[in-house]
RNA sequence: CGGGGUGUGGCCUAGUCCGGUAAGGCGCUUCGUUCGGGACGAAGAGAUCGGAGGUUCGAAUCCUCUCACCCCGACCA
């Protein structure tokens, strides 16, 4: 490809609307162009990239044996209203309407269509295990897009659906799609690791997501460095403390707190570890209200909490609930003195094997010190883990101690079971002719968003590194007077000719733009290698290559160049 | 949805408080000089200042309404 036919525009400054490192450095190398909120155009260069993300997965996905279809981005209501997630999706579905006035939503993932395909085609044993993918735009109405690509309205998401005869056999393709996203992300080039999640909305049961690791993730992963461990914080277990709790050796005592209402802002007046405090956290559900403890230090952890018996459905208390149940605003709140016969407690296992702790006095302005379960106070009525385990924290493996880091989900792998099949009644006849429901798996690749977070994992401050596999271009040739020197034009044009021949995706630049012109715009848009073609060089048969990941340029013979570039 | 902010040539911004008929840089076009790390000079093109209404002799600037976009929050005593 040569530059003067391509379609280039950079940028030395990005719009003011990109925060994000990989959304700016996009916007900058012209790969994409905002047209509305959450909503961007892929230039011929982004969309480049698009594709070789997409034709990785397809490729990898079709290895694996599934099989690609394309179902209809717009999606009539009845199917959606089957499952009861017409409603359940709330204002995150794009709705239409036809010109008759009939419902559609803009389809925001696929569980439903596919099912429908199934249930109509799918009628024995015979057809099972199958795997239907495909590649598509989906729309969902977030609340806040930002991040560029990364949280877009509209995206491209790989989804897949698989159909089984039993449990066992959807785990076993559940393994292998396991396998197959472990191998498409190292195909990518990408840091990425596999963790445990919650089901979340979707429902099921076994679920894994795929992150590519990055500072600026939106989501903390809990791992062990020892082991292969690795979980959503949401789902890592804190482990109980394994020494039991110390004997009680301070008394209980008022202290004088007039303007501390967080456990930070006591435990600095006292001068002592914020991990001695304990927080009250009260919450409503089932029309009363329930007590949670978790340490000054530590982070409410909602989706355990939700798993308590009585508080699936959960909510924070509000400050007029508060003054209610305990006459003593937020801020100095304990569990200390409480009404047990109307209020449960719930501690978290790290409270639970405190002594001498420091918690609110349910009087304003007030704390107590050296309070102790058992003497002054009953033990708690639950002992859970409710919180998010923290670095340090013992593996729930037993080997070794979890670190916490950041991640960008990009794909994600649920076992369903039969919830969506069974509500749209997808079964089949088996062996002894009798009807059966089908399990289900699906799995989800995000796509669009695999390039924003490529970007976020790589860049520096010249612009996007972009792994060899899905760069724009693996090679690019800077010709230095291009325009005026019959010696570089020549030696440019056979050069690329030959790339070309040997299959390999080069970009000659042939703009005969000024030389740092044409390096600042090679290293913003991330292009892998570059040679360098100049008269100085080449009157010696010389040529020079930089890698876009090293400091340094070296140089190489033209007549080298091109078995270098193709075992590189 | 709550709070904060911003809308001025393609991009970044000044001008807004204190009303007087749109400015600078980048980019673009042409010519010349230059040519291995975002060149220099000259000459140009390009904006009814987000939109609507109002006040005024006069509005980018003041008032009202509206739209769009961005940021923070919606996680905790």
């Amino acid at each position: 490809m040569r530059a003067s036919q391509f379609f280039i525009s950079t940028q030395k400054e990005a719009p003011n609307e990109a925060e994000l490192a990989s959304h700016r450095l996009m916007l900058r190398a012209g790969l994409i162009k905002r047209i509305g909120a959450g909503l961007y155009s892929w230039m011929p260069l982004g969309l480049r990239v698009l594709r070789r993300v997409e034709n990785i997965v397809r490729e990898e996905m079709d290895k694996a044996g599934a099989l690609e279809l394309l179902m209809p981005a717009v999606t009539p209501a009845e199917l959606w209203q089957e499952t009861g997630r017409w409603d359940v999706f709330g204002p995150q579905m794009l709705k239409i309407k036809d010109r008759h006035e009939r419902d559609y939503c803009f389809g925001p993932t696929h569980e439903e269509v596919i099912t429908d395909i199934a249930r109509k085609e799918i009628r024995s044993y015979k057809q099972l295990p199958i795997n239907f993918y495909q590649i598509q735009t989906k729309f969902r109405d977030e609340i806040r897009p930002r991040f560029g690509v990364m949280r877009a309205r509209e995206f491209l998401m790989k989804d897949a659906y698989s159909f089984h005869t039993s449990h066992a056999c959807l785990e076993q393709t559940y393994a292998l799609m396991y396998q197959t996203y472990s191998n498409i992300f190292n195909r990518l080039g990408l840091e990425f690791r596999a963790v445990s999640a919650d089901t979340g909305a979707i429902g099921g049961s076994g679920s894994h997501e795929f992150h590519v690791l990055a500072d600026s993730g939106e989501d903390a992963i809990a791992f062990n460095p020892a082991s292969s461990y690795a979980a959503n914080v949401e789902m890592a277990e804190a482990l109980p403390p394994t020494l039991p709790r110390q004997a009680a050796l301070e008394a209980l005592r008022d202290i004088d707190t007039p303007k501390q209402t967080t456990c930070e802002d006591v435990a600095a007046l006292l001068g002592i570890a914020l991990q001695r405090t304990v927080k009250l956290i009260a919450v409503m559900a089932g029309e009363k209200l329930h007590v949670l403890l978790i340490r000054g230090d530590h982070h409410l952890n909602e989706v355990k909490t939700g798993k308590i018996e009585g508080l699936a459905d959960f909510r924070f208390a509000s400050e007029s609930e508060i003054r209610e149940a305990f006459n003593c605003p937020p801020g100095f709140l304990g569990p200390i003195g409480i009404d047990r016969s109307q209020i449960r407690v719930i501690a978290d296992r790290s409270v639970a094997a405190m002594s001498d702790f420091i918690c609110g006095a349910n009087k304003p302005k007030f704390h107590l010190a050296g309070a102790n379960w058992g003497r002054d106070l009953p033990e708690p009525d639950v002992v859970a883990d409710i919180r998010n385990v923290v670095a340090g924290d013992p593996c729930a493996d037993g080997k070794g101690t979890l670190e916490i880091c950041r991640g960008i989900e990009v794909g994600h792998i649920f076992q369903l079971g039969n919830k969506y099949s069974s509500a749209m009644n997808a079964s089949y006849l088996d062996e002894m002719g009798q009807s059966q429901v089908m399990e289900m798996g699906c799995y989800g690749i995000g796509v669009s968003r695999i390039v924003g977070a490529a970007i976020e994992q790589g860049n520096d401050e010249r612009g996007i590194i972009f792994p060899v596999a899905i760069a724009p271009f693996k090679v690019a040739i800077a010709a230095i007077g291009f325009d005026r020197s019959e010696m570089v034009r020549e030696a440019a044009l056979k050069l690329h000719e030959e790339l070309e021949a040997a299959g390999i995706d080069v970009l000659l630049d042939d703009r005969g733009e000024r030389p740092g012109v044409m390096f600042a715009d090679l290293e913003l848009i991330g292009i892998p290698h570059r040679i360098t073609l100049g008269d100085r060089g080449l009157k010696d048969g010389m040529v020079e290559h930089q890698a876009r990941t090293e400091s340094e340029a070296r140089a190489i013979a033209l007549h080298e160049i091109v078995s270098f570039i193709t075992s590189a």
